[in-house]
DNA sequence: AAAAGCACCTAAATCGATTTAGATATTTTT
DNA sequence: AAAAATATCTAAATCGATTTAGGTGCTTTT
């Protein structure tokens, strides 16, 4: 019942070659080497019978490479980072490799232990979507030679190669689709992380639309944490004040859904009583009632072209632009959540009507 | 910019003592190996300057652990996975290990494959959910001494952990509520990956519930691929034969998802023309109109009971009811979809309307 | 002063695979 | 038949950390 690891020793033993024999065989280097047919044959069918499983740990540690690549992401619940795992296992298993993935929960000290912790793991490279505040940390350890990728998220001038989408101009169609609509009272709701890029160049793109357009912008952080309840929070005293907003800007796919939620919840009306957009899409939103506007990112592109640039550092090869930012661009698909509505009166006053 | 690791070797080195000593002190086992005072302080400091970081495959290799753990699931995209996933990692980080993460996409040669991986990799033991037909091969690897644990699928009598759900009584509670509301013409979504044991209850409940009311169930497997698109030609069909159901139950989110979307596109009111229930409760189920009645699963119980049963493996301790199955309860939350609403001729025949 | 005790440390084996320099036996060349 | 060439394989170092059985020099005991 215990479990008996059989290594190349037993082989060798067992067939009566040395341990070189066997290694050379197992890795088809038997005729480069010069070994016999008869003892190929006989090493592999005994590796064969003995249900032989090279230990990757030894081969790792003689060989200085694992086959195995770290992935890093604020939440792996989250359906966006979900795909973007199941695309990094996929082009990983391609060649042959796989994917140790960890949840940093937006705490730079939780990403910096688990950089850390990779690394001693011997990850061959690390994809990171980081939570960090500025790039001197990481770009420590990439000019150390950790092969690094960040994607999602990125710093100016970093240095390490990066690939994100172009979130200003999301927030900046957005804003746009919402003034040509007829909207005038737009909100965002963004995050306490705002100094993370994809937040921060999302509100910039938004803000820098309406500012165009000479409309000012009611700007919410919603904190860390119970962001459903602070959303229905916010949306309840704005209603109290009377200073509803006629749109709204959610500036990632866990917020939208709070918002959907809370409006449930209160009896606010998408779009009637409020417009609403979102960034990142999510297959529900394009059938329900009402369908939501919101900005798509090509997680396929994004995570094609970071492991293609992660191969690249490991496999040490020299590739033009290498530590530039890659920036890909966005969808913007609008639907009904954002269709505009003439106001009257008595549909405002239908708000919150059963609480 | 060359990666120069820094070995044990270099820090006893540097401060002028042995290997040995080095490592007692970087394992806190200075005092019991009656290591001076002063010599512990030099070789923490050295190795604090030199930025020294243990090799974790050497470690690994000297002491037969990893502290890494194998996760295997059929699509690490699907929300319900994902979820696991999330909860697991956590786990696994609370004892200072990683979780790899693989998806097999219900493939059981590529599950195979993963496995014998992930074993090659030292993993320290396994979580899976199995698309394997039975547990034979499961058992060899489980009696050969490989911790393994059963998560979500699992196997009549097959001596190896599992911590699964109610999922016949899932399908039956469905059955019951819908029998009781009203509804009379019921069908079963299910998947042509029939043999996996969630599936097979949900569906075996489901019937057994309505036999005891003598009534027929319209079943429909549908095939893995392009779900979507073949729900939809499903109840394109069955509303040219006048032959629709009055109420639906969808064995997964997938299939729900999938639903929703097509009664969306085709013009079906839910419920007034169909009900619609699900196994696997998501977010936004609860407030989309109509909310969606669905059955969830206590998914933070299951992951924490599976790796308790695994830790208990990998620590060789014995434990009480090893090998057994473990059965949670699931709830049935029941929303807006499966209302009944009296039928009438004219709502009938709007469906389709806009086709 | 020899023996014993103690504090502190070292040498070397070990985990399992890879790789290279060279050993041995056989065959071919001259 | 001796030298050279060839075919086939082996020994041993290596990757880096852990662990255990000792070793060294000092102090204390008798």
């Amino acid at each position: 019942m215990k479990k008996q690891r059989v290594s190349l020793d037993d082989i060798a033993r067992s067939v009566g070659v040395s341990k070189a024999v066997v290694s050379l065989v197992m890795n088809g280097k038997a005729e480069q080497y010069g070994i016999s047919e008869r003892t190929r044959i006989r090493v592999l069918d005994r590796a064969r019978d003995l249900n032989y499983k090279p230990n990757q740990l030894a081969r790792g540690l003689r060989l200085g490479y694992t086959n195995t690549i770290g992935l890093i992401v604020s939440d792996i619940s989250n359906s966006f980072y979900a795909a973007i795992a199941r695309n990094i296992e996929d082009l990983a298993a391609s060649v042959g490799s796989n994917v140790i993935i960890c949840s940093t929960d937006e705490d730079i000290e939780k990403e910096r232990k688990l950089i850390k912790l990779l690394r001693n793991r011997q990850v061959d490279g690390i994809i990171l979507s980081s939570s960090q505040e500025n790039a001197e940390e990481l770009r420590n350890y990439y000019s150390d030679g950790l092969p690094l990728v960040l994607i999602d998220r990125c710093f100016e001038n970093s240095g390490i190669p990066s690939v994100v989408v172009d979130n200003f101009n999301g927030g900046k169609q957005i804003a746009e689709h919402l003034s040509k609509s007829g909207f005038q009272k737009p909100m965002v709701l963004t995050l306490s992380t705002s100094h993370i890029s994809t937040v921060k160049h999302r509100v910039e793109g938004y803000k820098y639309a309406w500012q165009q357009k000479g409309v000012k912008i009611d700007t919410v952080e919603i904190p860390f944490g119970d962001i459903s309840g602070a959303v229905s929070e916010l949306l309840m005293t704005r209603f109290k004040q009377n200073f509803m907003p006629d749109c709204l800007f959610a500036v990632n796919n866990n917020l939208a859904t709070a918002v959907l939620q809370s409006c449930n919840n209160l009896g606010i009306r998408i779009p009637e009583d409020m417009a609403l957009t979102c960034f990142d899409d999510l297959p529900y939103f394009s059938f329900i009632k009402p369908s939501v506007t919101a900005v798509s990112q090509p997680i396929s592109d994004i995570c094609t072209q970071a492991f293609e640039i992660l191969m690249h550092q490991i496999k040490q090869e020299e590739i033009e632009g290498l530590g530039k930012l890659s920036v890909l661009s966005i969808v913007l698909n609008i639907r009904d959540s954002s269709r505009f509505v003439i106001p009257s009166d008595s549909e405002e006053s239908k708000i919150l009507k059963d609480k």
